[in-house]
RNA sequence: GGGCCCCUAGCUCAGUGGUAGAGCACGUGACUUUUAAUCACGGUGUCCCGGGUUCGAUCCCCGGGGGGCCCA
């Protein structure tokens, strides 16, 4: 018999005889008079003597993660996953019923405990018990307490092992929740609405990019997954909603990297009369504001470096950023004017050993260049600004200057984390822009933005001035809690099927 | 998609072309303030899967699976 089998037995045995002293070995509720977190914080630094006088009682439950054992003085390590507490068992101090009880006690039981609050010889904060209930019984073995659990297949796979034994794990998913709690109260506070669009669309838009297909068998309609809320968003600023966001999933494709998964969450919004100057501002506010409430600082370490997240950010446009850091790899002068000709990008790309399609303009090229030289070199926060019009379908062009689009992108820690622009809202000019991604998609790209006629029709009736972004949840808790991998602040992330 | 690395007990990890190891965990016993409790004794197993080479493969070779990192 394997270990795993022997000690699983062992704990079936333990939950037999629990049964057999007559309690309910799944029973439905426990009522708590406090936490071991709340209590930890509370009464955690009281000393010796400020215990005995006040002789606190308390009722609290948690998960057993360590037992020791003497004889008669028997102690218990108890977690709530995120604080842990000592109680002390000793056979006279409680009824018989539940010493037994605690006899038949195993590692990773669940488990409430009533006594009152002191500290050991060794000044340990303790729960002296009076009375012990069973709660639940862990039948499998857990991981083991001083190593935890390092493989990180398994703490993706099995996440609920990973916060059992890892403490740190469960911080980084009480911060991502802290995140979102902080990004919806700034929204709300400047008056935004918060909304849902669908999720599945006829028409899968609002950004370059493969989307999953599902079917609706009763209306017999094949629907994609959506790789933005962008157009639909959009239409309800058509509607007469100023200020919308929305924080929700979007399904995109494509590879699985330290930076992608394929559902990842953004929080998306748009607002009327404004434009993508304005929306820099404010993105470094709501940047700086989130930080200091999940983190209590704007200056954060992530992996070797120290980034400020105070405002204001660095700013530099796309081809200026290319071009220079051309220029540094290839030792020569190249202008950021050399990345609108066609022909001049194409021979700067090739030098690079960049890869250019057949017919790709100069736009497509500049990206290509950025992309590979400069994205993963942004660690502090930067705006990347002024994108070139091919590669922004939704974006509105500047006034002097068709070739580009006002468009910026902030970078941290060498990933991109938002993405906003100033909205294009001529109609005539959109139907131009789909067709190009038409003609784009006839060729092969398979990420190039379909048609979609209604959001057509809605711009028709009138997009106000409007400026919108989206900000990338996934990776700006990344950020804010120096985790290397979005799986590591995704709670189950998607992995291969196994077996 | 390409390159490199990993997969051995429930967990963390050693290891070898010749009967598979440690610590924790688990079992039994001792112990009335311990805390990675300690001490004594005890059993851990599809060495990821399949094929090949070999007298013999966990180890070498080939293929596959899963994972990680880097690149595209």
């Amino acid at each position: 018999m394997s270990s795993q089998e022997e000690q699983v037995q062992q704990r079936r045995s333990n939950l037999d005889e629990l049964a057999k002293l007559g309690i309910e070995i799944y029973p439905r509720k426990f009522e708590r008079r406090h936490t071991i977190s709340d209590l930890v914080a509370a009464y955690g630094e009281c000393t010796h003597d400020e215990l005995e006088a006040d002789r606190v009682e308390t009722v609290t439950s948690g998960r057993i993660l360590a037992i020791r054992s003497f004889g008669k003085a028997n102690f218990l390590v108890l977690s709530d996953g995120l604080a842990k507490i000592q109680v002390y068992l000793r056979q006279d101090s409680m009824p018989e019923l539940d010493f037994r009880i605690y006899k038949l006690l195993d590692f990773g039981d669940w488990v409430g405990v009533e006594g009152r609050l002191f500290r050991t010889k060794t000044n340990e904060f303790t729960i002296w018990a009076s009375r012990v209930h069973f709660l639940a019984k862990c039948l499998l073995p857990l991981p083991e307490k001083w190593h935890g659990l390092t493989d990180v297949e398994i703490r993706y796979r099995q996440r609920y092992l990973d916060l059992v034994v890892n403490p740190d794990s469960r911080r980084v998913f009480e911060a991502r929740s802290r995140v979102v709690a902080a990004i919806r109260s700034f929204m709300t506070g400047r008056g935004y609405l918060e909304v849902e669009t669908p999720m599945m669309q006829p028409v899968a838009g609002g950004a370059l990019a493969r989307p999953f297909v599902t079917h609706h068998n009763t209306l017999d309609m094949d629907l994609y997954l959506r790789i933005a809320p962008e157009l639909y968003l959009k239409r309800l600023t058509v509607g007469g909603m100023e200020k919308v966001f929305e924080i929700n999933r979007n399904f995109r494709n494509e590879g699985i990297s330290t930076q992608h998964n394929p559902e990842f969450t953004m929080m998306e919004f748009y607002e009327a009369y404004t434009d993508y100057q304005a929306l820099m501002t404010m993105t470094e506010e709501l940047i700086a504001t989130v930080a200091r409430q999940v983190t209590g600082g704007d200056q954060v370490t992530f992996g070797d470096h120290e980034l400020s997240l105070a405002p204001p950010f660095a700013r530099v446009s796309l081809r200026d950023a290319a071009a220079e850091a051309a220029s540094r790899r290839l030792g020569r002068s190249i202008d950021a004017a050399d990345l609108r000709d066609y022909l001049k990008a194409a021979g700067v790309a090739q030098e690079l050993g960049i890869e250019v399609g057949a017919g790709q303009r100069a736009g497509k090229t500049a990206m290509d260049i950025f992309e590979r030289l400069c994205e993963d070199r942004l660690i502090q926060p930067t705006f990347v600004y002024d994108f070139p019009t091919e590669v922004s379908p939704l974006s509105k062009q500047k006034p002097d200057d068709p070739d580009t689009v006002e468009r910026f992108e902030l970078y941290i820690g060498g990933f991109e984390v938002a993405n906003a622009f100033s909205e294009l809202n001529d109609p005539a000019e959109q139907r131009r822009r789909f067709e190009a991604q038409l003609g784009n998609r006839a060729r092969g790209d398979l990420e190039a933005h379909a048609m979609d006629e209604d959001y057509i029709r809605a711009l028709e009736y009138g997009l106000p001035p409007t400026g919108g972004e989206g900000v990338g949840i996934d990776r700006l808790v990344m950020v804010l809690t120096n985790s290397a991998s979005i799986r590591d602040v995704i709670l189950f992330p998607l992995m291969r099927k196994r077996e």
